[in-house]
DNA sequence: TTCAGGATGTACT
DNA sequence: GTACATCCTGAAC
């Protein structure tokens, strides 16, 4: 059984969708087959007040267009030249805001993931390797074989989708931990903001 | 076990 | 030209 998320969800507050979305699982379906991640670290990024966000005070430009997408659209941008990150966005549209990814738990397409990152099968790879296979944003993406190609595409009917239902797997939380976001410590005050989630 | 440095390209000043 | 929502490797302790 696969049960998306509806629109309403992703139109709700986004520190409400942040928090909500550890425990859902992240479902990328490829050609050589279906990769299902728990998710248990987000972040959330809100345009009007913050500014570690791209689209902060309504900054508009090509690459932050989709951040003023309707909730629901998945938002993936370019980082330090080499890696993508992976986001949600969310809120009505022309509100600039979003949820970032930024690391699973792989439950399903284990070999597919480890192919992504290194290239050879998950039962090859160290231990080591196998319980860092997905645990940050620029990883996350590798393992799950997203791309730009997916930038502005919409999380209700895509490849791409995040579902609270998975086969045998249920979306389950126990204590969830907010905490200060990671990297952007260029943001003054708003790096001190604790729209880190963890669970 | 921790830490510094390099890789790399796009967006925006 | 500069900064960036990162990751990996190898060297030092």
């Amino acid at each position: 059984m696969l049960h998306r998320l509806t629109r309403d969800f992703y139109l709700q507050d986004t520190l409400t969708a942040a928090r909500a979305l550890i425990g859902c699982f992240l479902v990328h379906e490829t050609e050589a087959g279906r990769i299902v991640g728990r998710i248990n670290e987000t972040e959330a990024y809100i345009g009007a007040i913050d500014k570690a966000c791209h689209a902060y005070q309504g900054r508009r430009t090509p690459r932050t267009e989709t951040l003023f997408a309707q909730g629901g659209t998945v938002y993936v941008y370019l980082i330090y030249g080499m890696y993508h990150c992976l986001n949600v966005v969310t809120e009505a549209a022309d509100v600039p805001c979003a949820v970032l990814l930024r690391g699973c738990a792989l439950v399903e397409g284990l070999d597919l993931a480890a192919q992504g990152r290194f290239g050879t099968a998950y039962t090859e790879l160290t231990e080591s390797r196998q319980k860092t296979l997905a645990n940050g944003p620029g990883k996350l993406c590798m393992a799950f074989g997203v791309d730009r190609a997916q930038n502005n595409t919409c999380f209700l009917d895509g490849a791409l989708t995040i579902c609270d239902r998975v086969g045998p797997h249920v979306r389950e939380t126990g204590a969830i931990t907010a905490s200060k976001r990671i990297g952007i410590d260029y943001a003054q005050e708003a790096a001190d903001f604790l729209w880190r989630f963890t669970g």
